[in-house]
Parts: C-alpha cells; sequence; structure tokens
DNA sequence: CCGAAGCATGTTCACGATAACACGCTAATG
DNA sequence: CATTAGCGTGTTATCGTGAACATGCTTCGG
C-alpha cells in the first residue's frame, strides 16, 4: 500500500474520470446521473476505499448528521434501555449519537456542550426533563424530550404514565384490595406525577379512601426505605395490602423490605412496578408491572427531532400491564 | 437580535481589530499573544457568542475530537455502568462520546460507523471484545479494549476477574461451605472465562472437589434457569451448599429460583454475584457480590485512548468484595 | 551602531465537501 | 426549422479553521 492518506473526492473524480461534483452528486444519491458513470464512480470508490469525509461535508452544509442524548444517569435502567433505542433508530438513519450527561452544572452546561459539538438535535432521555423548565433552552436546536410536561419549546413523546398506573391500580382492585399505598418517584419528575396521578385517580373513582403515599428516588434503595416506613406502620385494623410502585427498581427494595419483616409477597401484600426492566420477570417473586415501550419510544424521539415534529406536539405510547406473581387478592377479605 | 448566522473567527477578529489567526491564537491557548490583545479578542468572543466550529476545526486538523464507545448491549447492566463513567471522563477532557451498538452486522459494523464519523478513537465496552478476534480492526484507530484476552492490536484494561471471582470463592471456603458451584458468563466472554478460572483454581488449591459449573447468558433469565437446573438436581449426599455466579443480574435469578424451590438464602444457600451493580444491594437478600470499578475502569479506558497507551499494553484493576447478607456458613456442617 | 534574535501579529492557503450556476447536448414542441 | 426544456456534467466559490511562513518592531550583544 502507498501513503496512508485518506482518500479525498478528488481521488476518486480522478480514478473515475469525472469531476468531484460528479462524485459528490454519485455520494449523495442524486438522481441527476448517467447509470454507467455512477457505476464508475462506485467502483473508483471502492478502489479508493473511500469514505465521506463528515467534517468536510458538516462545514459545507452546516448539518453534522450527530444528534445528542442528555440523559441524568445511565444507573436507572430505564434510561439505559431508552438510550438504546435511541441509538437503534439513529444508526438506522445514518446519525451518531453523542451522549451528554448532566453534571454539576446542570442541564444548560449538557446542552452547551452538544451545541460545542454542533448537533443537530438533541433527546432529552425522561428524568431529565424536570430540570429543563427553568433552564434557558437553546432555540436554534430542534429539540424532542421523552416525559415532560406540556412546553411548547420542543416536541414531547411519553409513555401513558397515568393511564399505566391506573391500570395497575384498577388490577389491584379488581383483585379485591381496598387500601393500596403508592410510592412514588421524587416530586421533580413528571412521569413520577403522572403515575400518582393514575392511582389517585383510580383511588376517587372507586371511593376508595385515600391510600398512604411514600416518596422514593426511583433507586432500589429509597425503594426499600420507602417499604420498611409503609410496612412498619401498618394500621392493624385497616391494614395496607397492596402497594403500587412508580418504578421496577424501588419495587425491588420493597420486595426486599417486605422479606425482611417477614411479609409475604403476594401473600400477604402485593407489589406492583413500573417499567418491566428485564430483570423484573426474575424478581422474587416475579414482578407485576406496566411495560414501557423503549422499543417505541426511542425511535418515535428519535424522529420528532430529525423529521421535525412540531415544537409543542405531543405523542404517547400506550403502557400495558404485565401481570406476574407479585400480585394476588389479598388473604384476608375485607369486611 | 439580528440574523442568527453563528459568529466566526472572522467576526470575532472584525470586532477585536485583529487578525483570524490571532483570534485562532486565543482560542487555542498559545502563550504567543499578548495579554491585553487577549483579553481584547477574549471579549470580543463572548460579545460575539463566538464558539469554535468543530467540524472546521476537524476538517482543518484531522482530529474531531469525538471518542467511540462500541458497545454489544445496554441491557447489562455492568455495560451501562462503565458507559456511564466513560462519558464523564471524556466530557471531563473536552471530548465528545459517540456510541455505536454492535448490531447483526457485527462489530466489523460497528467500527465501520465509528470510523465513518471519524472518531479519533475508540474504547470497546467489555461484552463486545469477544467478538473481537476474528475481526480486522481499524489499523488507524486507537484503541482501548476493556475486558479483552490480550491482543497487541490494542490496549487492554481489565477488572481483575479471577482474583475477584477467587476472593468470593475463598471467602464461601472460609465459611465452611465445601461444595461450590459456579454459574459462568457465556463461553464466548473472556470476563467470564477469568471469572471461572479464579473459582476453578481457588478450588483446586484446597483440593476441593470439582464443584457444578452452569452457564448463563448474563441476563436474570438465564441465571434463574441455571439456578433451577442447578437446585433441582442437588446431589442429596453430597449438596451444594454455595454458587459462585458471574455476575449479579443472573444472581438475581438464582435468588428467584431458590425462593421458588423453597430453599433459604442464605441458611441452606450461599450466594455470591460480581459486579456489584446498584441494585446488589436491595436483592432480597442484599447481595454479596464482588465490586467492579467502573468508576475507576472508564476513566482508564478513556485514558489509554486519548492518552496513547501502548497497544499490547494492559491495565488491571482491584476487584474487592462486598460482603452482604446472602453468604454465610452452612446451616449444616459437612460430615 | 549593526546584525541577530525574539516576539506579537498578520497573510496566504489548503483541508474536503457541496451549492449555485454554467455549459453543451438531445429530444420534444409548435 | 427554430425554440425550448431537460439532462448529465463541469466550474467556481465558499464554509471556518489553523499551519506555515512573512512582517515589522524591540532588544541585546559586541
Amino acid at each position: 500500500m502507498t501513503q496512508h492518506r485518506r482518500a479525498s473526492m478528488a481521488d476518486v473524480a480522478e480514478l473515475a474520470g469525472v469531476s468531484t461534483q460528479t462524485v459528490s452528486r454519485v455520494a449523495n444519491g442524486s438522481p441527476r446521473v448517467d447509470p454507467a458513470t455512477r457505476a464508475r464512480v462506485e467502483a473508483a470508490m471502492a478502489q479508493a476505499g473511500y469514505r465521506v469525509h463528515r467534517a468536510a461535508r458538516a462545514l459545507r452544509t452546516g448539518r453534522t448528521g450527530v444528534v445528542g442524548a442528555v440523559v441524568s444517569t445511565l444507573a436507572t435502567v430505564g434510561n439505559s434501555m431508552l438510550l438504546e433505542a435511541v441509538v437503534d433508530e439513529a444508526s438506522a438513519r445514518g446519525y451518531a449519537v453523542a451522549v451528554a450527561r448532566i453534571g454539576e452544572g446542570g442541564p444548560a452546561e449538557a446542552f452547551e456542550r452538544l451545541r460545542d459539538q454542533g448537533v443537530d438535535g438533541a433527546i432529552v432521555v425522561n428524568e431529565a426533563s424536570a430540570l429543563l423548565r427553568h433552564t434557558e433552552l437553546p432555540t436554534d436546536l430542534r429539540l424532542a424530550v421523552v416525559d415532560s410536561p406540556p412546553d411548547d419549546r420542543y416536541a414531547g413523546v411519553e409513555t401513558a404514565h397515568a393511564a399505566g398506573s391506573a391500570a395497575a391500580t384498577a388490577h389491584l382492585r379488581e383483585l379485591g384490595h381496598r387500601v393500596i399505598a403508592h410510592i412514588a418517584g421524587p416530586e421533580s419528575s413528571y412521569a413520577a406525577a403522572e403515575r400518582e396521578r393514575g392511582w389517585r385517580e383510580t383511588l376517587a373513582e372507586a371511593r376508595f379512601r385515600h391510600g398512604v403515599l411514600l416518596r422514593g428516588a426511583w433507586d432500589s434503595a429509597s425503594g426499600y426505605r420507602a417499604g420498611l416506613e409503609l410496612l412498619t406502620n401498618i394500621d392493624a385494623s385497616d391494614p395496607v395490602t397492596a402497594v403500587v410502585v412508580a418504578n421496577d427498581q424501588m419495587a425491588l427494595g420493597v420486595l426486599r423490605a417486605a422479606s425482611e419483616l417477614g411479609i409475604l409477597v403476594p401473600e400477604q401484600l402485593s407489589v406492583v412496578g413500573f417499567d418491566d426492566v428485564a430483570d423484573a420477570a426474575n424478581f422474587t417473586p416475579a414482578l407485576t408491572t406496566v411495560r414501557q415501550r423503549f422499543d417505541l419510544l426511542g425511535p418515535r424521539a428519535v424522529a420528532a427531532v430529525l423529521d421535525g415534529a412540531e415544537a409543542g406536539s405531543r405523542e404517547v405510547i400506550d403502557a400495558p400491564l404485565v401481570v406476574r406473581g407479585s400480585s394476588a387478592a389479598p388473604f384476608v377479605q375485607p369486611a
């Protein structure tokens, strides 16, 4: 081989005996190229090992072919799943995904980094959305936000949190539970608020008394703490027999708390989660939960950014209930 | 505001009354600039809202300021954690991270995408490494691979899998266990092979008989299946009392299997995992496990790529044992 | 007092791609 | 047959940056 200099259009053009512009047209699939010429150029490209120089193209066109993904953490399993789906969809469309994590500098700093990278648009992954309310957003950046309150600065894509949570609560009600608690996510989270709403409204609709409400931070440790609190302070005359937990990881903590207190699940306590992370089917017992369709959310979010969904638009993805072993009829029927 | 055209060096130069070259020098922190001039230029930059156009810089310098992260899946919690650490370190160094997932096209295709993006280097996240053996690697790309067998085509960074696994096995031996099984990861995985080796060698050293070896695929479902198989075929005369599981997610499945079979953990079965994912402390019971220091692995991998570690070099990160509730002395002492 | 050296700054150009426009040919139109 | 439209292709200019080299000033040694 010769020098390892990468082949440019000029090299290909010379090899094929055409102008660079024609090479460009072939590279970009323009229809205005004679099939014979196209074949010749393609052969030359292959021979030279040519690949488009994306920086050069970006300089000229102003578009980089990169979308940003803003994420607060990847320790929350849901975030990872969503990111994976986003990466897959973006790759399929020929886009790269640059990940920016929200650090101490807040979301503004993360956007700053992406802006600096020159991304064509950005997707904000759920949890981070709450931080946006008081953040000045880049106006020149196409933005899709997953699980955010309505905001006309960007396109929204979300799971039907309230409906999913309502279905979970109704499932418990239909099993015969009358005192149904809720362990919510952080107050700052839109998804958490919606899931709480679904629970609350379902209880109200059934004219049940208001259940106990506790709050965690999405992680299993906070679920464990909330579970201990919930289960050690049970009102003996009117005991909680079921709990709707705002995500699977907190539900994992609740299962541990119940186990440590000698409370059997589902015999003495039914537990329902939210997300249906891959591990949920293998909790002890297998977790009844509401499935988030990350495989749909990711592509929709990417589409919103790349196909230019209107700012202010919203798209809602259904969240089906998945019944497994952690929910059952209460052992002791209410009076 | 005026037009939304982004400010270029020329704009800043005019504003500050200097040449673009001087602006360039200021932007790149060259020492050859008069402090007064520098201040003037910086003021002009701020006023114009100037930011370096990375595509233009990349075109000129040949470096993009992007590193790739090659990953097979983000559903394995360890991968997500590692990716997070990589993103943090890269961001701190002013680099962006582009994620490429290995799809049907295999690793070659993922590299192709990154190469195409023009990344300055790439980090291959653990699990994917096994696929590399027979893959032609880009020679013009700096590469760091996490958890790969020695290979002089790239720099290696790895957890002390064998040592960690040996510590876990020794811990069980010291508790009094004599029949210690292992649920390994997939055969293709270097990390899995090393962890298996640590277990095997520790048994051999203690002159224990060879324990039962089963194999899973890292996910909790395969751990559950392996757990069922392990626990339903227990040799009554010489029962397994402990199992070293190659990662936490499979251990979760084992815990479920034990629970369903009415086998108490840790009273009748001790279980040790690997990774110490965030949730492990809240499994039922809390999982004894070996901690992977993703917070160290990530930065080392980034450093290997960006600071130019030699191909063929290896760096090993310690993996401490974290003892929790899933391991205890066997209830029935062996004869 | 001259030449060299050092320094801050400027000028020119190339990086690789594409947009805009120009060109010459062929085929259809009236 | 002249006019036009369309098509395939080439020419030129330009995107924003930084390397290389050039310039003019100051300082210093002998």
